[in-house]
DNA sequence: TGCGCCATTATGTCTAGACATAATATGAGG
DNA sequence: CCTCATATTATGTCTAGACATAATGGCGCA
């Protein structure tokens, strides 16, 4: 076992199983650094590490000490689409409804933009629905793209790499055209998932999601010094 | 700037930017080293961040190359419900409405445990309703416990440190007793959120809370090697 | 041609020491 | 007793070098 590998799973180990509480002192790095028969710089990297994942927090001239535990974060994984109904075993098609290649954008995606219509099928039903904005001012490549073979999402990942996102996902009562759209009555609940994209400080796109709430649900997960 | 530092943004700007696109390869440690005027080491701390946070994955032999964007995955902060009240300038309140000391758990949280519901209140009006299993096996000292006047929730995170969790996120009608309870219509779509809590891999409590969908939503932020 | 071995190479980890930085504790002076 | 300057101390960062490890590409052999 590695040196830096076992001074951090057993500092992990100490704090998971509360035997080290929140607030309590971590031993000094030169103590940890003799108690484990090492250099400074090993334990230092070990403790860089638990604190990149939250379990500790090092302050100056204070010491390290076990972090209070977060409020609640959790890593969510927003999947693609295609993948998600793939790996459930259904056909995957994307369905073109309209394209506007002169819209005017709006407020989380402003300026000239493309507006995209569609839905999103598995096994022949509508699995989610789906409004999309692009930013033509950033993506002005997407004026000429064929969004009736391939849905929006996807082209995007092959065109613009590396984006900053934010998610806002609620739980709505859709539209009598929507709930016709999604072959639902009108009383089902849906999932409504709002993301905007940016690159580089600037909205690339802005799509609005709704799912069939009965087909659909989002996983996250916390693991503490993972 | 640190040489650390300033080689990690370098690097994470031009794969920001598009400049560096997903499977090119990174220059060598060595090459960096003598590029930035620095020890390797300095170049293997920066790469390391940056491979943690996703941006560039580490192959031995082979080199460094930057990451193919993850499909999405983003970091959902689940607030803490009075906290989340408050700083609406809404007066929060627990309401508990029945506690059962000896239930039998259920599929998500086995063995003798503690049945907890109560209703979150937000300026007199229901905010969300809370169904709690606390495994007994893992915190006996809950038994004692007043969930009159705690929401359990706050009273386990002064209790139970660290542990892990997974979300599970649905749109979902509320039947008519949960309206009842939330004080809407059983048309009115709720946000579900499932939350099951590990502690050294057994399962600490699961609570499952059912938001009026008009006045909630979650947020989800990614960001690329922040 | 095809297979397997091996040298090469880039990352992974570690050491011992140095200096920087910032926050705390201490002591001197008011 | 309070305040401010200073010494102390723990972390933060870096260097130069060493050895470990694993994957790859090429070479030799069948």
């Amino acid at each position: 076992m590695n040196p830096s590998r076992r001074i951090r799973e057993e500092i992990a180990g100490a704090i998971r199983s509360g035997e080290w509480r929140p607030g309590d002192r971590v031993p000094t790095e030169q103590e940890l650094a003799a108690r484990y028969g090492c250099a400074r710089a090993t334990v230092s990297k070990a403790l860089g590490e638990l604190a990149a994942s939250g379990l500790v927090e090092r302050r100056r001239k204070a010491g390290t000490f076990v972090a209070q535990p977060p409020v609640h974060s959790a890593v969510m994984t927003v999947p693609d689409l295609a993948e998600l109904i793939a790996a459930r075993g259904e056909a995957y098609r994307w369905q073109l409804l309209s394209v506007d290649r002169e819209a005017e954008g709006e407020e989380l995606c402003p300026g000239p933009a493309l507006r995209i219509e569609g839905v999103h099928m598995a096994a022949g039903e509508a699995f989610a629905l789906e409004r999309r904005f692009i930013a033509l001012g950033e993506v002005p490549e997407a004026i000429g793209a064929d969004f009736a073979s391939e849905a929006p999402g996807t082209w995007l990942l092959g065109h613009i790499p590396w984006t900053e996102a934010r998610h806002v996902i609620r739980a709505v009562t859709p539209t009598r055209k929507e709930a016709a759209a999604l072959m639902i009555g009108t009383g089902a609940a849906c999932l409504e998932l709002d993301r905007t994209t940016w690159r580089a400080g600037r909205v690339v796109t802005h799509v609005r999601q709704l799912f069939r709430g009965d087909r659909f649900d989002l996983v996250a997960d916390f693991n503490a010094g993972a």
